[in-house]
RNA sequence: GCCCUCAUCGUCUAGUCAGGUCUAGGACACAGGCCUUUCAAGCCUGGUACAUGGGUUCGAAUCCCGUUGAGGGCACCA
């Protein structure tokens, strides 16, 4: 049996990345087992239809690398994939269930639904639809008034769902509702269009999350009354956010383009989903994974049943593992947009700007937890800074005279070199601080503050060289400046 | 309210199905240290968990029952 699986949203907004976990393991199933990937849009909800979201998911789905075989811009012999576009399909389905009498059709209004539900929820009760058109006579309602078409429920017995993760669950039918089919607008439900979708397309297991289970056994009673076989069920847990609610918009990003304007690679996030939930266990203290790794190890029948928080430190943490294990050809490409983005740079990033970027790479690649944290980190090299404080130019443990003559000193130092690079500046330097019986520390730091007009920032030599010869002495002039300033107002007390 | 699911460090988890090798292992985060021009990165060290009460058993994180807690569902939404 080969095995089929399929994504299914609802082209309602953005997908939320606790689905998109979930999406993960469906594609590492069926990439594992050599088997169909299938995308189908669930677009019955006319009322949350969002014009752009399937692009959006398109979008994400390729840029975390996970392809699909069947679907919307791909095609296959299974479609169309668009439920929209399969209404005939449906109609003719739910009639058949008419015609068994294993359906109905109702023409209570959504007021007195709501009625009803309402003096159900006042006595304490669940509230389900009451039967009111289910034993009415077959043409009592007629096809050309507003209806819906109902599932005739049975009132007794049991509905069992075989889960692959969790065994059997069991359902009582009575509590269970005569679920609509097809709406007055003749669109099908969920429950309806998924039924038959997964059939009509030979969808072998469903991996969804576990906040489809109660509802399940509606959707056994329509396979069981279509005659058909269900497919394999694993109901994965939810995700959630950090205060052990479903992940939301409040907890930060949960759209994947969310994470990749962040600076997330997407072999990272990739690599953090499929760690959400699933282990690969037996001792392994592996985590960094590469796809083909986790397409070979992962095992569906490891996914931990408990739901699991999502940890941005966790993601972060790997994001970094990422941007250090890649080549710093390779993380120039993925920062030039970063650079662009943020305007410290023009877009396209010109050519002559470029030899400056790949200077700054190697003195970022082990700071980075994010391609955005570029941005702060190396802003002093594109724009003008603040005249720094005149605190941060007196180094520890030095008076404000010991410091400008440092910084003088700095200045007569870099302005003779012969070469203006890291490697040829640093030893002199150490020198000139031995000479002037200060700490390396001393003397960087506030050369550092001079320079960069940060206490923080990328190693200082690199960061003289990528600032290039002309700029740094301009800021040593006004560090300079900032300091004799200081000295005269002192002198004047 | 009713129904369903779940329960190991703060978080992700290993171990649970085939009870002993678990005074519970790893990772993130946190704290301390080393390295060091700052910050990182890296390395070392440390603290922190089997929700709870009963069983079964020579022996339970592992099996059974109750309790508690958490999550989800109860639409002409998906």
């Amino acid at each position: 049996m080969t095995v089929r699986v399929r994504f299914a949203p609802s082209p309602t907004g953005e997908p939320h990345i606790g689905n998109i976990r979930t999406v993960v393991f469906n594609w590492l199933f069926a990439r594992q087992n050599q088997g169909q990937f299938v995308l189908r849009i669930e677009d019955t909800d006319r009322a949350r239809y969002v014009e752009k979201a399937l692009r959006v998911v398109t979008d994400g789905l390729r840029w975390l690398g996970m392809d699909w075989d069947e679907g919307p811009e791909v095609g296959g012999d299974y479609g169309p994939y668009v439920q929209s576009e399969r209404l005939g399909i449906y109609k003719e389905k739910a009639e058949e269930l008419l015609a068994q009498g294993r359906a109905y059709r109702c023409n209570c209004s959504p007021e007195r639904l709501e009625a009803v539900r309402e003096a159900q929820r006042a006595r304490g009760e669940t509230p389900m639809y009451d039967g009111h058109c289910r034993d009415k006579a077959p043409g009592e309602v007629s096809p050309n008034e507003p209806h819906v078409i109902r599932l005739m429920v049975p009132r007794e017995g049991n509905t069992v769902m075989h889960d692959i993760l969790r065994g059997d669950i069991v359902f009582e039918n009575r509590l269970l509702d005569d679920q609509v089919l097809l709406k007055s607008d003749g669109f099908p439900t969920y429950h309806l269009a998924v039924v038959v979708d997964d059939h009509m397309m030979g969808i072998t297991h469903v991996m969804r999350g576990d906040d489809w289970i109660s509802s399940e056994p509606k959707r056994l009673l329509l396979y069981e009354a279509f005659g058909w076989q269900s497919p394999i069920y694993a109901h994965v847990p939810l995700v959630l956010g950090t205060d052990g609610k479903k992940l939301g918009k409040r907890h930060g990003a949960v759209s994947i383009d969310e994470f990749r304007r962040q600076g997330y690679l997407p072999e990272a996030l990739f690599n953090f989903l499929a760690l959400l939930g699933w282990a690969p266990g037996s001792g392994e203290e592996q985590e960094i994974f590469t796809r083909e790794e986790l397409i070979a190890r992962f095992d569906i029948t490891h996914i931990n049943l408990a739901p699991a928080v999502f940890s941005y430190d966790k993601l972060n943490w790997i994001n970094g593992q990422y941007i250090r294990a890649l080549s710093q050809d390779e993380l120039l490409e993925r920062l030039i947009p970063f650079w662009e983005d943020s305007g410290l740079i023009p877009t396209p990033a010109p050519t002559e700007i470029r030899p400056t970027l790949k200077l700054l790479v190697p003195l970022v690649q082990e700071r980075l937890k994010t391609l955005r944290d570029v941005v702060e980190l190396t802003d002093f090299v594109f724009c003008e800074i603040d005249t720094p404080p005149i605190e941060t130019l007196i180094g520890k443990k030095m008076t404000a005279e010991q410091s400008l003559d440092a910084i003088r000193r700095v200045q007569a130092l870099l302005a003779g070199l012969l070469h203006f690079d890291a490697e040829t500046m640093e030893g002199p330097m150490r020198h000139l601080a031995e000479e002037l019986g200060l700490k390396a520390g001393q003397l960087f730091s506030i050369v550092r503050n001079a320079v960069t007009g940060k206490e923080v920032s990328p190693p200082l030599f690199g960061s003289i060289e990528a600032l290039g010869r002309e700029k740094t002495l301009r800021r040593l002039e006004v560090a300079e400046e900032v300091l004799v300033a200081h000295l005269k107002e002192q002198q004047g007390e």
